[in-house]
DNA sequence: GCACTGGGAGAACGTTCGTTCTCACCGATG
DNA sequence: CATCGGTGAGAACGAACGTTCTCCCAGTGC
């Protein structure tokens, strides 16, 4: 046994996240994260059944690794209007990465939300656990209408991200700051 | 001759937009766009050259027509506030059509942007545009800093794009409206 | 009537892809 | 030592794709 199933995993993952989301996943063969995963094809099949698994399982490890780093900054500020303003503050930060190409829900979405009602579901998952995050910290942050706000910060949010994206600059995350800042004045109980 | 080329032209453009714009550009074969428009795919190929050329084709017209659209939704209100929350009530409008799968330029940039330097570059003028539309309705609203505000704006529209196309609902264009409501009574002079 | 041009229908070609199969080989077990 | 299960490397398969080619016919100019 070359190496142990829980690091093939691990690899396979690995490489799948690079270039589907480097690539979009249609553009990615198996073939390509095979040779980049050093895992053959026989194992690789073995420890994902397919395709569509593959591409689940990649969106699953994104899911939780987003959110992991998310409630990482947020969870340094202290008072809640800080923990508020974290959350783009963490987008910059993501921006940044070199190989930042947008969110990856998005992008998959786009690519298969018609025809996989799974990969539409996991986008639709997903954004709703930051929906879900985001109402949190409006009520924590004694917000009048708690979901209105989250709605509002969600849409900077994803606006940011998306122009992030194909702009190729990291900008409108503070954009997306300086506007959440107006909104909390302007919702926030003083 | 079965038909002229300018209605060929047309036909091929139809069936393109109706297809991509479903499907995703990668999961629509030529011959698809063949069946779909009743074109033969010898003369498909001597108005595109290329699967590529009718990409571009196809984004250069919801360029065009998505620009328009916007203008008609505008240029309907009168004073410089409602002009740009006229933007919102268009994208409520756009957000209802039953086919409505998120921003055509978003989705291709997901699929190619890294593979067709082309489709980011379209990508990024349409955006662009948008930018410079917002820009000139700021100013004519009298905003001490346009840009930055036109960027506010943006922001929330692009998240209402998004999150409207995963979550299919239009509701995200109303929340944003209300989001530009607070920004521009924070932003613009009494 | 007859050569000719151009288009329609679709077969054909070469490539790529997801997935499976072959086969030689290694380590453990009796 | 002989055997057996599982593995790696990669060939193989069937489908789909972008693109080109073949064949046939309709209409046109002489």
């Amino acid at each position: 046994m070359a190496i142990d199933t829980a690091t093939a995993q691990r690899q396979v993952l690995d490489a799948a996240d690079e270039l589907f989301y480097e690539r979009g996943v249609q553009a990615v063969g198996m073939d390509a994260i095979r040779a980049a995963s050093g895992v053959s094809l026989k194992r690789l099949y073995q420890l994902f059944p397919s395709k569509d698994a593959l591409i689940e399982a990649y969106l699953d490890r994104r899911d939780a690794l987003w959110k992991s780093m998310l409630a990482e900054h947020v969870d340094a500020a202290k008072n809640p209007r800080d923990r508020i303003l974290a959350v783009f503050d963490f987008l910059h930060d993501w921006f940044q990465q070199r190989d930042y190409r947008g969110c990856a829900f998005i992008n998959s979405f786009g690519e298969l939300g018609t025809v996989s009602p799974r990969v539409a579901e996991l986008a639709l998952q997903h954004k709703e656990g930051f929906r879900q995050a985001l109402t949190q910290l409006a009520k924590s942050a004694g917000a009048p209408d708690p979901e209105r706000l989250a709605d509002h910060l969600i849409l900077l949010s994803e606006g940011a991200i998306t122009r992030s994206a194909i702009s190729g600059s990291p900008d409108p995350a503070i954009r997306a700051r300086e506007a959440a800042v107006l909104l909390l004045d302007a919702t926030l109980p003083s």
